[in-house]
DNA sequence: GTTGAATACTTAGACAGGCTAACTTAGACT
DNA sequence: AGTCTAAGTTAGCCTGTCTAAGTATTCAAC
């Protein structure tokens, strides 16, 4: 087996065990972690439907039902583009953007305090192995 | 925002990307991803249903209807233990380990080759930090 | 040694999240 | 005008997850 094949295995399972991880960060919150990643696209500006779809590697249809329930919770608003009648865009309503914040801020804090964990020395280890991971995963 | 924070942001992110990337290398396999992981944890012995459970960090109901289908698909069997007729057992069959070996090629393959996208001092850093996310996971 | 609590698991019912197929409406291009 | 393409939605299906409630077995305590 290559060295990047036992690197793939590694960090396979490293991945695994940080997924859980974030999963029970956001148990018992008040929007689902697919709600949160949603509301925060949309923290900057208005988004059509496609974008959002796009952008969390969905299809339009899921993006839809998505937003539908979205909207029934009052979190976001659906408008129109006056230059193409067919584009529908969301925004954050008020409520949204305070449950943005509230979610953030608790997951957050349970990231930090589980990096708190770690000695000065892993976290730059770590700092330093973002950048890397980031041009893996957005290849 | 405390250096932690920083850190807790960027790795969420980069994580999101990763996950989204690791998605992509089952879409289309013969098992979906809690199925590879199921299988995975049968490979060495047979377990009972709660350990199962705990091990993926779900409930039971969900466990045994994971293994329902697993067990209709043909992919695992179910047993008994002698010394506790309470426990049930879970088991590969021929067809789930056939199953389970062609798709962690898939994986391995498409994450290697991922990883070979990147620079040997990036790998390098990378397989430094592979440590500290296990250890920041386990936790 | 019978009963009562605890344990291991299953079934049922609900919901989120994902997909494809089929439909509607609106633009774009002859 | 007529047709092709694009943007969204609806509907139907599946997986994955939960809680609540039920069954069967073990164990403990009288």
């Amino acid at each position: 087996m290559s060295a990047s094949q036992t690197l793939a295995e590694q960090l396979s399972a490293s991945l695994r065990h940080l997924v859980l991880l974030l999963r029970r960060a956001v148990a018992g919150q008040p929007v689902t972690s697919q709600q949160y990643a949603v509301l925060g696209s949309l923290e900057h500006r208005a988004r059509r439907m496609s974008e959002l779809a796009e952008e969390h590697a969905v299809h339009l249809p899921t993006m839809t039902v998505q937003i539908n329930r979205m909207e029934d919770a009052g979190l976001v608003a659906r408008g129109s583009d006056p230059s193409d009648a067919r584009v529908r865009t969301v925004e954050l309503t008020e409520e949204g953007r305070a449950r943005l914040d509230v979610v953030r801020q608790a997951r957050r804090a349970f990231l930090a305090a589980r990096l708190e964990t770690l000695t000065p020395a892993e976290q730059e280890i770590l700092a330093r192995a973002l950048p890397v991971l980031d041009k893996l995963g957005r290849s």
